[in-house]
Parts: structure tokens; sequence; C-alpha cells
DNA sequence: GACATTCTCTACTTAATTGATAGACTAAGT
DNA sequence: ACTTAGTCTATCAATTAAGTAGAGAATGTC
């Protein structure tokens, strides 16, 4: 299960991703039409902006804008900062390996093999569908389909 | 990320399935040849044995038994079992359908439709792949490949 | 330069979950 | 009766999830 956090952060983004360039959009706005509680979208907002993914403006005519096109941000790469590794084991984890605490040869595991598949089968879909893609409007155009 | 808990399972059940079907283990066995916490590890198979996965006898020669062939005990229903819900997102689930809190209608829900795919991609491997799969020895026979 | 606006940062809180541990209890066999 | 093993319930410490609170710092307006 994806965070809560990581649905308001999509939500958020993807909000932004309705706006013009250089038409910052409100916490308070997107917080209200999304109904995000305020205070946890600021944090979430914050924590997007210090890894690069959103711009903001302080004061009068202030708010947050989308430093990429909407179509240029993988799902997946939004989750890794909100949620963490997109693999179901630490040592799948491109971003984040780790060795799993209790088996001694990864090489070995039994439970590793089966669980890379799990893990290329969704990053195959998280890397390449992107922000753009959740605004897709009645189940059509898609932005980045293989087959279209 | 798949909780310490479901590995123990999995890992507990392959190694019921190396034994004959009269030949019970003991829990302190598949804790030491594992290296899982023994307590733990009763609590597990207990839970195991509620759901129907295992059977045990009590005293002397006691132990547990896997009560089907481990080629078809999917993956997929141990992480049930064990860690609630495959899908990414509660409202697609299909043992266990609940509305995401926060969205008025399922149906309208942006979100949803990306991950409805990854949903559907690892239901497809974990469904598919049984505990059999985990004991394949060197990359080579798996049981239920569709290519062979 | 006061003032309102809006984002920024840090700390805190509350509840649930995770990964265990403890111990009394019950059944089976000898 | 005694030993061996599984059964059940409670408890615990650490972490995470989700959210709240409030002081502070920039920006623009009058």
């Amino acid at each position: 299960m994806i965070s809560q956090k990581a649905k308001y952060a999509l939500r958020a983004l993807l909000a932004l991703s309705h706006q013009a360039a250089d038409q910052p959009l409100l916490i308070a706005e997107i917080a209200r039409r999304n109904r995000i509680p305020r205070k946890f979208l600021e944090q979430i907002l914050l924590e997007l902006k210090h890894h690069g993914l959103v711009a903001s403006r302080r004061g009068q005519a202030g708010g947050y804008l989308l430093l990429r096109p909407a179509a240029d941000l993988p799902i997946g790469e939004v989750l890794r900062l909100i949620d963490g590794p997109l693999a179901p084991l630490p040592c799948l984890s491109k971003m984040a390996y780790r060795p799993c605490a209790d088996c001694q040869d990864v090489e070995q595991c039994e439970i590793r093999r089966v669980f890379a598949e799990v893990a290329a089968a969704t990053r195959a879909i998280l890397e390449r569908r992107t922000v753009a893609d959740l605004a897709a409007p009645d189940g059509g155009a898609e932005t980045n389909t293989v087959s279209g």
C-alpha cells in the first residue's frame, strides 16, 4: 500500500501540472481543492521542493510551481521520495540497496528471485507512467503508452 | 516492502515443502535452520494453520506439515495472509476492497488508474509463482513458467 | 517602513504497526 | 506422571504514519 502522504503528493503535483508556468498555486488552494490537511501538505510540498521537483515563491502572488513538465515526472520518482524504495525487498532496491538483515548471502536468497520479478514489473510501470498520465481524461489518450 | 514476518512465513513453508508428507518438522528445527526467532515463528505457523495452509501434531514426533503441494501454494496467498492486501491502494484490492478514505468517487480517482496497472502486474506474478518456485535450484527449471 | 501575505522550518503528538518476548496452558505419546 | 510439542494471550520497545502547532523569514504593497 502506498501511503496517504504519497497520494497527497501525487494529487498536489497533478494540481500544479494544470497551472501555467508563471502562475503559482497556493498551498491553501491545493489543500482545499483536494481535501488535503493544509499543514500536512505544507510539509509535503517542502519536501518535494528540497528534492527539486517544485519551486516556490513567498508573499503576495506566491505559491508553488512545477519545475518540470508533468510528462517528465515519473510516478515512481515521487513515490521513492515520499515512501522510500519501490522494491519489495531492500536487497532489490536500485536506489537504496541494502542486504536483507537476515540472509547472509544475497545471491543465495530464495525469496529474492521471485520478488525480483515483482520489482521489475512495478518499476516498468512506475518509471514509465508520469504525473501527466494521472490527468488522462476518460481512459483515452495517455502520454507514454507503448502501443500508441 | 514485504514484512520480515512474511519472509519468515515463506521460508518456513519452503522448509516444510522439503518434508515427506508423514514427517512433521519441528518449529524449533525450522527456526534453527532459517535463523528465525523461535517464538515469533510459533505465532506465524499458528496463523498459517488457522488459515488452513499447514497442519500440526503435538507431543512426541509432532511438528508441522504442509497441507498442499508447494506448487499449489501461490506466494501471493501467503503474502495476503501475513501482510494484507497485495494491492497498492485499498480500492484496488480484490480480497479486501475498501474505498480510499479521501476520494469520494472511486471511479473518478486519478491515482487509481495508474496503480491498477501495478496491481495487475504484481498479481500476475504473485498468483502464479508458488512456494515451489522458491526452491528452484540454480536459476533453472521453474514450475510455472509460461514459456516452459 | 509597517503590514499583510505566504512559504519555511522544527518540534511535537497520537495511534497503529512491526518485530519480537514471556509464560501459562493443552494435547499426545510412553 | 512425565516429557515433548504445539496453542494461546498478553505485553513490549521501536518505528512509522498522519497530522497539529507555532515561531520565523521572505516578498510585495501602501
